[in-house]
DNA sequence: TGACTCTGCGCG
DNA sequence: AAAGCGCGCAGAGTCA
């Protein structure tokens, strides 16, 4: 019979590093045992704790107490833990996953909402302590009875086998929060200054040339004077029911149009308005500065940075960043050669010297005497596709591991130029996204025939495609949910929504798969007691710091990337290195010859 | 003042 | 005749 501890924490707010333990609240299973103890001191506490280090330790979100209380990574992984946020993640990814509502959802009462009801979470530090105690052992009390009830029924879905990858996954997240990605943070604060020095610079040219000042920021103030004091035509909002007079651009599913016609992209492409791309400009510039000053925000007194890594967080199964987000960092300037026309020659020089300030990522640096060592995969969502699809052409593709779009384009119209590649490359993203025809031939910018005649050689090419899709959406009318390739289970009852379907079994397969690639990364790196730490998962790409002398695993790390045993093709990689994450540089050849990276040894 | 929504935009 | 997938975060506006 398994033993349990059942662990929750009251703490002064999210940031482990710097905040404080309120109360912990413990309950041993079988026994029934509860105990409270508030402010522990923190040694005392890790060392308590480990008394029961043999039993399954639970918690909601337990990666969040575990690193408050500090244990070293070491400790983690010798830990059998259950995060029951992912259980209900794993039940249901549309769920909430808040406590409140889970209660709700899976035992059918509300103490927690009503304890809530009394008192300011947020101000948990003036509770009354008996208060604490009973709030936090009542979480407790809730954790273990969804861990009770959600158990069995991950094991009749089949999905208990995800969710021990997950608790494996969980440590290795654990250790990368735990170490960090050391920041510059003197770097940052120079740019920030570069970039509020070409934001007032932005300014006035804008000010001048409007003829007005204002707050560009505000999305009413600029669309009173970018349309009616400028006596420029407003867009019309292509969303307006021709029927009803609904705003259906204000249908939270679909928020691409809104009323005041200020985005970047009605803007620029729409309304084609001569402040266009000096608001996109300002934004960019601004946007810079937001970033920076966040993530500077959020440094450790040893200029660490601890993001949180979280496992639920998606609708697919992808891993999200919170705290900073370490996901969408910018790398480099965009909008700023198309919008460099509204400023004079002087201006332009003075913002091409400081360009370096927009590569938000080059803050990102090793520690001193190690590298930056990023591996990524080669069109990842498309070697998905077609394996999810089982097309013989695009697998036969798939094997060669050289330009996917260029050779669909050779197969498909005979030639693979510049435009037929980007063909196939839409059509690429548009298979994966749902994209309609309509949008399709904007991107292209074809007649409706043009592009009717490039979509249907296109399936006539890849006769198994069309097909898929189809059937996507029929098993998920039939069953109310997909699976993917690792078993994971995709829900949706709305069949207007089905269509997505097709491309959580590829967005989320790749999840999937990268979680298996970074649990056989981080067992060879522990096995063989390297000095190698992953520091940033993005998605399709593993972030590494290491020293040179390393630099000899890279190779096998590439090759077990790969993951080749899963699906028979191997997953190509790209490895990139550098001093920060922003200024890396291609490290290794493929042979485009054989598509065989030289890392598959 | 705080909680909430809306809008826009960075990344894959 | 333009608007598809998945996130987190920030400022402005709104309301109590």
């Amino acid at each position: 019979m398994n033993r349990y501890l059942i662990l929750d924490l009251e703490t002064t707010g999210l940031d482990w590093w710097r905040e404080k333990i309120v109360g912990i609240g413990i309950r041993l299973e079988p026994e029934g045992r509860e105990e409270f103890f508030p402010y522990p001191d923190p040694g005392w506490l890790r060392e308590y704790l480990l008394e029961y280090r043999d039993r399954i330790w639970i918690g909601h979100n337990i990666k969040f107490d575990l690193l408050f209380i500090h244990y070293p990574p070491e400790v983690v992984y010798s830990l059998q833990i259950r995060d029951t946020m992912d259980m209900v993640h794993l039940y249901d990814s549309r769920l909430s996953k808040s406590l409140v509502e889970v209660e709700k959802e899976f035992l059918g009462s509300e103490t927690k909402f009503w304890h809530l009801h009394q008192e300011n979470k947020r101000k948990i530090k003036s509770w009354d302590l008996d208060k604490v105690k009973e709030y936090c052992l009542n979480d407790v009390l809730i954790t273990w009875n969804v861990f009770r009830k959600l158990e069995p029924e991950l094991e009749k879905l089949e999905v208990l086998h995800i969710f021990r990858k997950n608790m494996e996954l969980l440590k290795v997240l654990y250790e990368i929060e735990y170490f960090g990605f050391l920041f510059d943070k003197e770097e940052a604060d120079r740019s920030v200054k570069i970039l509020e020095e070409n934001l007032k610079l932005q300014e006035e040219q804008f000010f001048q040339k409007a003829g007005v000042r204002f707050n560009w920021r505000s999305h009413k103030q600029l669309s009173y004077y970018a349309y009616d004091y400028l006596n420029f035509p407003r867009p019309e909002n292509p969303f307006l029911d021709p029927v009803t007079g609904e705003d259906l651009g204000r249908n939270p599913e679909s928020r691409k149009y809104n009323s005041t016609m200020v985005s970047s992209s009605i803007l620029v492409g729409k309304a084609k308005h001569p402040w266009a791309l000096d608001i996109q400009f300002l934004r960019e510039t601004d946007k810079a500065i937001d970033f920076i000053q966040r993530l500077s925000s959020l440094t450790d007194d040893k200029n660490f940075l601890h993001s949180s890594f979280n496992i639920s967080g998606t609708r697919t199964g992808r891993i999200s960043s919170s705290r900073p987000n370490l996901q969408n960092i910018m790398s480099g300037m965009r909008g700023f050669f198309l919008s460099s026309s509204f400023m004079d020659a002087e201006a332009v020089e003075a913002i091409l010297n400081r360009s370096q300030a927009y590569n938000v990522r080059r803050l990102f640096i090793a520690r001193p005497g190690y590298k930056i060592v990023s591996i990524d995969y080669k069109q990842m969502e498309m070697r998905m596709f077609g394996i999810v699809s089982k097309d013989p052409h695009m697998l036969e593709f798939l094997q060669s591991g050289t330009d996917i779009h260029s050779q669909i384009a050779q197969r498909v119209w005979g030639k693979a130029d510049e435009i037929t590649r980007d063909w196939a490359k839409q059509i690429g993203f548009g298979l994966i996204y749902g994209m309609t025809m309509g949008s399709l031939r904007f991107r292209l910018n074809l007649t409706l025939e043009e592009a009717k005649k490039i979509t249907s050689d296109y399936w006539n090419t890849f006769p198994t495609i069309r097909p898929w899709l189809f059937g996507v959406v029929e098993e998920c009318k039939k069953r109310g949910y997909l699976r993917y390739w690792s078993g994971r289970i995709w829900r949706e009852d709305r069949v207007e929504k089905m269509y997505r379907g097709a491309n959580a079994l590829i967005q989320g397969g790749c999840a999937d798969l990268l979680s298996v690639a970074v649990l056989r990364v981080n067992n060879y790196i522990k096995r063989n007691n390297l000095d190698i730490r992953i520091v940033n998962l993005v998605h399709d790409e593993i972030v590494f710091e290491m020293r040179e002398e390393d630099f000899e695993h890279i190779p096998k790390i590439a090759n077990l990337m790969q993951v080749e045993d899963l699906f028979g093709i191997p997953f190509i990689v790209d490895v990139k290195i550098g001093r920060s994450h922003g200024e890396l540089e291609s490290y290794g050849k493929s042979d485009t010859g054989t598509g065989k990276q030289i890392f598959s040894q």
